[in-house]
DNA sequence: ATGGCAAGTGGACTGTAGTCCGTATCAATC
DNA sequence: GATTGATACGGACTACAGTCCACTTGCCAT
C-alpha cells in the first residue's frame, strides 16, 4: 500500500484475481512529493516506535517530518491511511508468501490447509503489529473494510473456501472468518487470554466449517 | 444500561450468571441529576432521529437539552456511552426475551437451538438500530467490548455453546461468533448484500460448529 | 533557457471530543 | 429553617483531526 490510491506492491504467479488487487499501475510522481513522502514515513515510524501509535498526533508527525499538515493529509488521507502506509512493507512479506511462497501458505497445498495456514499466519502478523493495525482499522469508522489489504485477505479466504467447499457462501463466510481477527477484538482479548488460545479457537471454527456436510 | 455505571435493567428466572450482569444495585440519585439525565436522553433521541446519529455533535445534544457540556460528559462518559443509554430500553426487550421469554429464544429449547435463535434475533436487532449501535461500538477504540450489553450477549452465547458442546472453548468461540455481528462490519456489508444473506451465512457457521465432532 | 501550468505545499482555520474547576444546588442534620 | 458537606452543574479551555486556499515548485513544450 502507498498513497491514497498509489501502487500496492506484490506480483508473482498466482490467481489473477489476487494480482489485480495487489499491483495497480503507478500514475507518475514529482520529485518533491517523493522526498516528502519518505520524510513523513520515516518520521512516523520513528515516533510510533518511540511513543506508541496512539500517543502520536498528526501534528507531531508533520512537525517531525518537517512538512505542513496539508501535505501529510493530502498524501495519506487520514491517520488510518498513514498507519496503512507504515505497515505496508511488512504486509507485503505476508502477501508475497501467499502468492508465491512455500506451501501450506503458498500455492500447492489443498485449499483447506492453505486456509488454516493463512489464518494462523495472519493471527501471528496481527499480534506482532497489533497497535498499528488497530489504528489502521479503527481511526475512522469502516476503515478496516475499505483498506486494500483487507480486500486482499478477504479475496484470498473466499477463493480458498470456495475451492474447499463450493456449496458454501464463501464470500460472506470469508468476512465472518476474518471478523474474529479484527484488531480491536484481538486487543480486547489480550490480557484475558493468550494469543495461542484465540488462534486455536479460530482454527477449531474453520475446521468445523471445512468439515461441514452439505 | 444507564449512567457510567448505573443500573442495567432486566430480572427474572434465569442463570444467575446472567442476572448478575443484568441488574446491579442503584447507588442513590439527586433530584437535579435525574431531571437532567432525562432531559439529555430526550434531546438525544430527538436529535438522533431527526439528523442521524453521526451528524449530531455532543455540543448540539447539550444545547438542545439545556445543560452544560460538563454535565453531559459527566453522566455518559463519551458519545458511545450516550448511544448506549439511548439504546438501553430497546436492548432490554431482547434481554428480557432471552431471560424469560418463549423458546427458542427464552429458556426451554435445546441450547443449540437457543443459540441459533439468539444470533438470528440479535442480527435483526442490529439491523434495526445499526447506526446507533455502530456509534456505541466505535466511538472509542475497544468500546464494544467494554459495554455491559456486549458482556451480557457474550456470556449468554458462551453458556449456550458450552451446554451444547462442552468440549469446545466456549468462552473464546463466543467472541468469535459475535465478531461477525460487529456493527461496523454489518454496516460495511450493507449494500454489498442483503441482511438475510449475512444472517444465513452466520447460521451456517454456527451450525457447523454445533455439529463438530470432538 | 524559459514561460506556462499542473501538481504539490504549508499553515491558518474550523469543528468536535473531552477536561477542569470555580460555583450552585441538594439533602441530611441539628 | 439554618448549617454544612457532598454532589452535581456549566461553560471556558485544550488538543486533535481534518479542510481550504493562496502560494511555490518541478517539469514539459517550445
Amino acid at each position: 500500500m502507498d498513497d491514497i490510491n498509489g501502487p500496492q506492491s506484490a506480483s508473482a504467479s498466482a490467481p489473477p484475481e489476487l494480482l489485480r488487487l495487489a499491483a495497480p499501475t503507478a500514475p507518475a510522481a514529482r520529485a518533491d512529493a517523493v522526498r516528502n513522502r519518505a520524510k513523513i514515513l520515516d518520521a512516523a515510524e520513528r515516533l510510533f516506535a518511540e511513543h506508541g501509535v496512539g500517543a502520536v498526533s498528526m501534528d507531531a508527525v508533520a512537525a517531525a517530518a518537517g512538512v505542513g499538515k496539508g501535505t501529510l493529509f493530502r498524501r495519506f488521507g487520514d491517520k488510518a491511511g498513514l498507519a496503512v502506509a507504515v505497515l505496508d512493507a511488512r504486509e507485503s512479506v505476508l502477501q508475497q508468501q501467499i502468492l508465491s511462497g512455500e506451501p501450506p501458505l503458498g500455492p500447492g497445498a489443498p485449499p483447506g490447509e492453505r486456509l488454516r495456514a493463512f489464518l494462523a499466519a495472519y493471527a501471528r502478523f496481527l499480534d506482532t503489529h497489533l497497535d498499528l493495525i488497530r489504528v489502521s482499522e479503527t481511526a475512522s469508522p469502516g476503515a478496516r473494510y475499505r483498506i486494500g489489504a483487507y480486500r486482499f485477505w478477504h479475496r484470498h479466504v473466499a477463493i480458498l473456501l470456495h475451492d474447499a467447499r463450493p456449496e458454501l457462501d464463501a464470500d460472506y463466510l470469508a468476512h465472518a472468518l476474518l471478523a474474529p481477527l479484527a484488531a480491536d477484538l484481538r486487543a480486547a482479548l489480550t490480557g484475558e487470554y493468550p494469543a495461542a488460545r484465540a488462534s486455536a479457537g479460530l482454527d477449531r471454527l474453520v475446521t468445523a466449517l471445512l468439515r461441514a456436510t452439505p
